[in-house]
RNA sequence: GCGGCUAUAGUCUACCGGUAGGAUAUGAGCUUCCCAAGCUUAAGAACCGGGUUCAAUUCCCGGUAGCCGCACCA
């Protein structure tokens, strides 16, 4: 079985993710986070929030995610995020209809693509182009959007629901660079759910209709690529993916060869790197691919993404992009309005570094690179998740119910919950099978109040890696799980 | 969207043209119970629609979802 199907069930039965609306026979591409999931996703965004907007001294902000159509015709995604299809009459195979032009006409005439449906139609005729699959004819070439449509009020005003959380952050810049300092460089970023119509989504949380993005946009003067605190990091070791090979670069050999657009890039690239470690990923399995010109999204001058090894292939979670002032230029155009800023005596439209990241797949890929089998020390399979982004910080138990066991665990669980700390309380079943439920979602600590506990309000502290206990005063308790969180402790 | 395979308790799975047996998980109880012990007990299942048939979970068709391959993946 493969690793992704083994964590599919653990998913159903430990409530990480399922199909959303089951009763109904669900929809591929949506999935509901269950009570277990959505604790670690809700860790993983707000260790983002910790490294992307606090740490830094970041913006964050909320936009709303219905957007009018006007919105996205400039940051051309009602243009560039539909394809030309055409579709054979016979079997209902799609082709891409600018490709098949290409192919057999415009890069043979070493042209491009006019934009125009009837071009496609055009050559498609004139060529007596088919289906590669069946022979059949195909119909008319038409626009396949990957966007949700909907619509506004009584007037049925054309929107869409947000393929990405940026567009909301270019629109509010103007007035976060009036309320916040109008300086530059400035950096607003935005925790949301985001939609895309895909075709067909497979690979499970992989590929999502409904999906959350983590993105941080970076305005700068276009004259100062430099970034404060690249001094720190650059040093910092990272797998880089160039042209099909891979070699292990620091943050500065990668500013010094141009593998990097600029010094910004790079920092962030290193503030990518250090986010994923943290959130317990198997840094051996990731790397930096650096794209080739020719895959360039419209918008960019340099794109880099994080690529991780997972049991599907290697599965893009960043998207680290130079959008230059396309999208402040775009918009301003669009909207009629001056977006540019008066900075250092000059009038600018600063230019925009992204970091843009899915929740889910990165999700996906901690459960993979954080699944231990079964093995000698521990008879079941369990996760091996960094304390901060574990769904519960501790378990508690009362060796039994009786006695007065369970109250006194009870009272220790609330005292902990009112201190902040998630606590997963079990009194059912024997020790041994609760601490194995523990590990199965990979609480890192676990609490026992025993007979010795009624006698000297002590408690033993179980460490999931090991197995390994020590007693610890009940009143030490909140200090002590605190440390091992920040410690990333997971052993005695 | 196409082709191949698949669909039975929460999960994994057995058998069968006459509606299902197990494992595991779950609830309750007993056992001073520290690494899935044991015992008692409770609850729990044939994806949806249509067809063939006296009778369909079983055979056939369609839909849906999953897996593999193709295409698609800002």
């Amino acid at each position: 079985m493969n690793l992704h199907e083994r964590i599919y069930e653990l998913a159903l039965s430990r409530s990480f993710f399922f199909p959303s609306n089951e009763p109904y026979g669900g929809v591929a591409g949506f999935y509901d986070y269950g009570p277990v999931g959505v604790l670690i996703k809700h860790k993983i965004e707000n260790l983002w929030r910790e490294m992307f907007i606090k740490q830094e001294g970041f913006l964050e902000l909320e936009a709303s995610i219905i957007t009018p159509e006007p919105v996205l015709v400039a940051s051309g995604h009602v243009g560039t995020f539909a394809d030309p299809v055409v579709e054979c009459t016979k079997c209902k195979t799609r082709a891409r209809a600018d490709h098949l032009a290409e192919e057999h006409h415009y890069n043979v005439h070493n042209q491009k693509w006019d934009g125009k449906l009837e071009s496609l139609d055009a050559i498609i005729a004139e060529k007596k182009l088919v289906c590669p699959k069946c022979k059949g004819e195909f119909g008319k070439a038409f626009m396949f959007n990957l966007m949700f449509a909907t619509a506004i009020g009584g007037e049925r005003a054309m929107a869409y629901a947000r393929p990405e959380t940026a567009q909301g952050t270019f629109t509010a810049f103007p007035r976060l660079f009036r309320n916040h300092g109008t300086k530059l460089p400035m950096a607003a970023g935005q925790v949301g759910r985001s939609f895309r119509n895909e075709i067909s989504p497979r690979k499970g949380l992989s590929r999502m209709r409904e999906f959350t993005q983590m993105e941080l946009e970076y305005f700068f003067d276009p004259n100062q690529d430099k970034i404060e605190g690249f001094e720190k990091v650059s040093k910092t070791k990272m797998n880089m993916m160039m042209g099909g090979e891979k070699t292990e670069m620091t943050a500065k050999e990668v500013v010094d060869n141009k593998v990097a657009p600029n010094e910004i890039m790079t920092y962030f690239l290193v503030r990518g790197w250090e986010f994923y470690k943290k959130a317990g990923i198997d840094m051996s399995r990731v790397y930096y691919r650096v794209l080739e010109q020719a895959e360039l999204p419209h918008y960019s001058k340099g794109n880099i993404d994080m690529e991780v090894e997972t049991s599907y292939g290697a599965l893009e979670t960043i998207g680290n992009a130079y959008r230059t002032d396309f999208d402040l230029s775009a918009h301003a155009k669009q909207s009629g309005k001056d977006v540019s800023v008066h900075w250092e005596g000059r009038k600018i439209i600063p230019h925009v570094f992204e970091i843009a990241m899915g929740v889910d797949r990165f999700f996906f890929c901690i459960l993979e690179h954080c699944f231990r089998e079964k093995s000698a020390e521990k008879d079941w399979e369990w996760f091996d998740f960094p304390p901060c982004i574990a769904p519960y910080h501790v378990a508690v138990f009362p060796l039994m119910k009786k006695d007065g066991l369970g109250e006194k665990a009870e009272e220790l669980t609330k005292m902990l919950r009112e201190n902040g700390i998630d606590v997963d309380y079990r009194e059912s079943g024997s020790i041994g099978r609760r601490y194995a439920r523990a590990d199965e979602i990979g609480i890192p600590y676990a609490l026992t109040i025993d007979y010795d506990t009624l006698k000297d309000d002590t408690v033993t502290i179980r460490y999931r890696n090991d197995g390994k206990q020590e007693r610890i005063k009940i009143s030490e308790c909140t200090k002590a799980i605190n440390e091992n969180i920040r410690n990333g402790r997971v052993t005695l």
